[in-house]
DNA sequence: CAACTATATTCCGTTTCAGAAATATACAGC
DNA sequence: GCTGTATATTTCTGAAACGGAATATAGTTG
């Protein structure tokens, strides 16, 4: 019961949600996904670890970056379930569709250094 | 994006959760819910106004009861999706379980009536 | 209409959560 | 070691959410 109210919230919040559909795409770091999202790198920090901690997205480090994958749900099957259903739901809403068309400009060597 | 977080919420709390395995059995008035969850009736009537809202139940009145059931998704495709999904899932969840085991018990006649 | 009953709504107190700012950690390169 | 950069954690604030008690509403019965 506590797993899957752990989905459920990890999926009820909009910017957590733009997160999962910008990962479907390929693999970001958080600087990429905060370029995305416009809100502040601690809070897609916070995100992304409810994100995880759902059973939702995965990490890898690679040095400095750290790149977020979605995971294909081998550890939690709700997650695996919801993700499946994701991969086509939520495409034609606008806030969706608008940060897809920015999602190929992102370039983390672009963003990032300052 | 609202309406499927809407849906999310709906099922992010344990109660309105419990609310909705019961209801796979049979519509139910408000007082037969407050029996199986032990809250307070003002409580209950605010979750299924949740339920509501997300198009995961509707209701109907017959004089002073007002019947609960699960509705069918015709209104909601995110809301009917998880709906056939509740269908199997949580069964195990001991929580559940021992709400199932008084259900069959519960009835109105005598719940109500105080 | 008056009395009663099932449910809904309002009004709190308490907890939870998203957000940002400040700070801490991890890792690379020198 | 020190410096710089990407990310994580902490701390705070305001908004939302769950809970109950009191109150209001709707419908039945006399």
């Amino acid at each position: 019961m506590k797993e899957f109210v752990r989905v459920m919230k990890a999926l009820s919040d909009k910017n957590r949600l733009k997160i999962i559909k910008m990962l479907q795409h390929r693999e970001l770091c958080v600087c990429e996904i905060q370029a995305g999202l416009q809100i502040a790198q601690p809070t897609v920090s916070k995100h992304l670890k409810i994100l995880e901690d759902a059973g939702l997205v995965g990490f890898r480090k690679d040095g400095l970056w750290v790149n977020y994958y979605l995971e294909n749900g081998n550890s939690n099957p709700y997650a695996a379930t919801l993700l499946g259903n994701l991969r086509h739901w939520l495409d034609n809403e606008s806030e969706v569709k608008q940060i897809m068309e920015i999602l190929p400009t992102l370039n983390r060597e672009n963003i990032c250094k300052r």
